[in-house]
DNA sequence: GCCAACGTTGGC
DNA sequence: GCCAACGTTGGC
């Protein structure tokens, strides 16, 4: 099984939205290296992490599970989309997206800050500089480590209400 | 809003 | 195929 870590504007799409949606296909990805992993490694059943990027908290925010593997953005075929590619066409796609389920919203984002503390850390992407991979795979043990921090977090946060 | 870092484009 | 210019990303 894999593990991801996608992110998101939270004013263009938050963990509230994929919970109110249940579903959602994960598009408008333009950027080759996060395309290839759309495209090829990106599983039925991987774990995904939404991260919140380009806010007022910028973190991890919740926990998604893929339901549908790479398959071609149908809005880089739309010239209407903001998405649209006139490069490429139904032959011949240039862009993928895959389908994420939503599972679980932290009763508490883990923050950027927090994660680039912890020591066991090391390997994701966001922790590096100028990471700018809007789709990034996750070390399975970091991505335990990560999780554990974020539903820790949750259990004391919904202990005190 | 600033600015550093990065990816992409396009001239040669 | 190089590389400068440009646009975008994203934390602060």
């Amino acid at each position: 099984m894999g593990y991801w870590l996608f992110k998101s504007e939270p004013d263009a799409f938050s963990i509230d939205d994929l919970a109110a949606a249940q579903t959602e296909p994960w598009d408008g990805i333009r950027n080759y290296q996060a395309r290839n992993f759309l495209r090829d490694e990106v599983k039925v059943g991987d774990l995904v992490f939404i991260y919140h990027s380009s806010c007022k908290h910028v973190g991890i925010a919740g926990l998604a599970e893929v339901v549908k593997a790479g398959y071609p953005d149908d809005s880089q075929f739309d010239p209407e989309s903001k998405y649209y590619d006139p490069k490429a066409s139904p032959d011949n796609p240039r862009w993928y997206r895959v389908d994420v389920g939503f599972k679980q919203k932290f009763a508490q984002i883990l923050p950027l800050s927090a994660i680039k503390q912890m020591p066991d850390i090391q390997q994701l992407g966001l922790v590096k500089k100028g990471h700018r991979l809007s789709i990034m795979p996750v070390d399975e043990k970091e991505f335990a480590r990560l999780l554990a921090a974020c539903q820790a977090d949750g259990a004391s946060a919904s202990a005190e209400v």
